[in-house]
DNA sequence: ATCATTTATGTGTTCGAGCACATTTTTTTG
DNA sequence: CAAAAAAATGTGCTCGAACACATAAATGAT
């Protein structure tokens, strides 16, 4: 029950706390009498150093730059800066300095900049999005040279240099769509799926989910679907779907690998006729209109500010209290529906 | 960027730290003078204490105490426990001793000595479940006039003199399994909705998830099912339910409003000709093990991991950094089935 | 104006760990 | 065996906030 102290356990031993500190930091020069007599005392009351003085004693002001794309430009952005804001709230009574910097999320020189910006910082750590699978390569060598510590989310990165990654498994996500899809779309018709982002976007994250998808319903025996895949941009969609759904088809579901599925099912709106369910990506509000009035069918949730906040709070929490990073967390991989959006936006 | 300290502040206002400090907690005995000049500084500054700092004088040892059922006689409450077991595990270093006791959840008067148990011991707070409505008003009032603080998860219970609630909302649960089971069960059949317990329960549990699932079906314009409510003991079920599904019926779905939907599954396997969907509650491993052959459509995650964790979390930084507790934490309801299920298992 | 009281202000210690530096003990060497 | 070098041990300050206690200034009473 009772808490011991460096002190107390210099008493016991009947060494001095500078031998104690010494035997624990093992900094050597102490006698192997002492270090035994330490070593087995501590093993005994199995000591826990108070965290809160160790950090008091250390303290030092930490600076973390959190790196991401413009919330402006995409609102799929916009939950990750709140939990950046919360982390930053959270935090700041702890010595602990977080800055936001924005990218174009559709021009690869405006991140390159950006960083450069940073790097010119020297903080103790960045959190970035790759979403510029090359470019992020680049830039991390760079971090890495100067000592700053890497932490990602949103895009996955084979790379050595980077300490930490939060997000999903991407492949798993787009085998999760497939699966609530055979559930509730018509058997052995068509499913589209369709790659939707309004800007340019070199990332690996849509391919992944493209697989997933098709390799769970790839292994279905008893249906079969016809799947159809479409790159597009959102100029093009209007004309491309009208033209597919104004034709004769037997479309029964469309798989939206991006948060843009609200302009998937705006379109949809217009075939009342079609019994054509959807599945897509993120709690936009724009998305949650739609899934409120049952045009989209299910959401599946990235959850980019929890992503965000639990980021930083490894960063903090390592500075601070020297807790271990693990290098991967794969965040859950929730499935939204009309009926509990709300838990997942109220937070 | 510079983080200020109350040294800082006692010098750039010209008055001594202990001044400052006077100002800081309001404790009088400053001139209006001196009082005008401090508070105008900590404004401009925006004067944030260093949590470490304080947290390091003010060190107590602090002590909770954890009262759930026994995992060993209803496995619902694993996870519970190894919520709390992370939590003992990340506060020790802190000064925050977690004790666990066990009742027995067939038992009232187990629940009844279980407390005064811990009442002896004068902890600073206990972490109730209080599935036992009437007792639990009793031994919490107990706890509030010994200054115990009182934070309860599960269980909803409207009572003065609870600190924290983290639970879910039980009746948007019902309606969230009813969506989903619209979604997958064949319309204008019949439902049945099954309370399944193997022990005494006097919770309000079931009570609401059926009220949610019936409130949410009732509303339905496009289709109307047959809605049948059975309470029954796990002995009971496997007459009832053989004989129910033996003669001629139009069953479409079950839904199950506890953990123990496994044993409905498991009956159900035996009529193979029978579409049924069955959808129930919580991430067992006999559940999982369902969910994964597809006996089990899906299952409504209550995460009674992260109640327990969550809550004392709470406690800890109220303890440590005075963070203020929310009266009430309500969880998002996940959406599980056989895809998905890993991300909430594996953390 | 003087002393007593009240009020205001300043000083110094504590919390526990970490580390620089001072001091003591042991070992080595000529 | 003494002096020098090396190894072991101990002491004391620091981190920032909190608070008890000491001291100083301002007010009141005679």
């Amino acid at each position: 029950m009772k808490k011991y102290t460096i002190k107390d356990i210099a008493k016991l031993a009947g060494v001095s706390k500078g031998t104690v500190d010494r035997v624990i930091h093992k900094r050597g020069k102490v006698s192997q009498t002492a270090l035994d007599k330490v070593t087995k005392l501590l093993e005994e009351i199995d000591y826990q150093p108070n965290l809160i003085a160790r950090s008091l004693k250390n303290s030092k002001n930490y600076h973390i730059c959190v790196i991401q794309p413009d919330p402006e430009i995409d609102p799929y952005w916009q939950p990750c800066t709140k939990g950046v804001d919360e982390a930053i709230n959270e935090y700041k009574s702890f010595g602990i300095t977080i800055d936001s910097y924005y990218f174009n999320h559709a021009e690869t020189h405006s991140f390159l900049e950006v960083n450069e910006e940073v790097l010119k910082q020297s903080p103790d750590a960045v959190l970035i999005t790759p979403v510029f699978h090359k470019e992020s390569i680049e830039v991390i060598k760079k971090y890495n040279a100067k000592n700053v510590i890497v932490s990602t989310i949103n895009d996955p990165l084979e790379l050595n240099g980077i300490t930490s990654y939060v997000g999903q498994d991407l492949i798993q996500s787009g085998r999760i769509a497939a699966s609530l899809m055979e559930m509730i779309a018509p058997k052995n018709q068509e499913i589209l799926i369709i790659h939707l982002d309004e800007v340019f976007n070199n990332s690996i994250h849509m391919q992944l989910k493209e697989k997933g998808f098709k390799n769970y319903l790839k292994n279905l025996s008893n249906s079969n679907y016809n799947l159809k895949t479409y790159s597009l941009q959102q100029s093009d969609l209007d004309e491309k779907l009208h033209d597919l759904l104004n034709n004769p088809n037997n479309v029964s579901g469309i798989f939206v690998t991006t948060s843009k599925v609200y302009s998937v099912a705006k379109i949809v709106q217009d075939f009342p006729d079609l019994d054509i369910k959807i599945i897509g990506y993120d709690l936009l509000d724009e998305n949650i209109k739609y899934l409120k009035n049952n045009a989209i069918d299910f959401l599946i949730n990235q959850n980019p500010k929890h992503q965000s906040y639990l980021c930083i709070t490894q960063l903090a929490e390592y500075f601070l209290f020297d807790k271990k990073i693990p290098k991967q967390k794969l965040l859950p991989i929730d499935i939204v529906n009309s009926e509990n959006f709300d838990g997942y936006t109220n937070d």
